[in-house]
DNA sequence: TGTAGTTACATAATGAGGTTATATAATTTT
DNA sequence: AAAATTATATAACCTCATTATGTAACTACA
């Protein structure tokens, strides 16, 4: 039964990523997402991004270029930089996720209704799975 | 609640993408995917990946530099070259996928029953939203 | 039938996104 | 005060994707 699932999940996954646009990767996205609720350090985007610190350094680096976010001095460490939204940032964002959810929801409304409501009563199992996510809603 | 539907499928693609590991990217492993059902194009690998031509034709290129490939020319048109799946892809296709679902699996076991039921539950809606898909069990 | 157009693929240049290895500066430890 | 550790940056190098363009082969038609 396991063995079902996961291959569900894996297709879902994957024809998730296929069906939205890809105007800015999920990496860009979740560091956007992460910092919407404050100013955190280049080695914590990393960490829960799980990618390396360079790479991390690179991504907050196209993200200035872009004017979505900025770096701050960290007060209480001269070594760190924290990273901060801006508010081109924040309205990028919400537009983002915005188009993402009109892709997922165009499909949605093609669904026959008995699907609709397996969709949404395996919603709580859902949350139990990505509880681990920083909440990004991506 | 198509709202909340699609929320948490980004939720979990997201989530999906994040626990599994990157030893090949997924345009990689849809590529091989196709390709263990017999030779296609590459015009046809592209269009199916939802890619462009030229980077079609790269990671066929890396592909067959990796030996998962290989070359054929089609009987039926001389411009074309069939990209046909070789031992090593198949086995290496049937390796990553194994690692993919065992990742998950993982997960899946910690869950309690009645989640599990209503992702078991869900699975039919989850066929129908990504039947579009080549039937890439991935 | 030969030439004009179209098609299939390859190539080139570019950029995002990722890696490991290493350097630099600031903080901690001893 | 010196040594070790930590946070970030930099460098060199892949992969994966894009657009623009070249080339060879097929198709159509005057």
């Amino acid at each position: 039964m396991d063995e079902e699932i996961a291959e569900g999940l894996q297709r879902l996954a994957r024809w998730a990523v296929h069906i939205t646009p890809k105007q800015i990767s999920m990496t860009a996205l979740g560091t956007l997402s992460m910092l919407s609720a404050g100013p955190l350090r280049v080695s914590a985007l990393a960490e829960r991004e799980g990618t390396t610190q360079p790479g991390m350094t690179a991504l907050v680096n196209r993200l200035a270029a872009s004017g979505y976010v900025r770096r701050i001095a960290d007060p209480t460490d001269g070594r760190a930089t924290l990273v901060q939204l801006t508010a081109a940032g924040e309205r990028t964002l919400a537009d983002r996720r915005a188009t993402r959810a009109s892709a997922l929801r165009d499909h949605l409304q093609a669904l026959p209704p008995e699907h609709r409501q397996a969709l949404a009563a395996a919603l709580p199992a859902i949350d139990y799975l990505t509880s681990g996510l920083d909440k990004p809603r991506d």
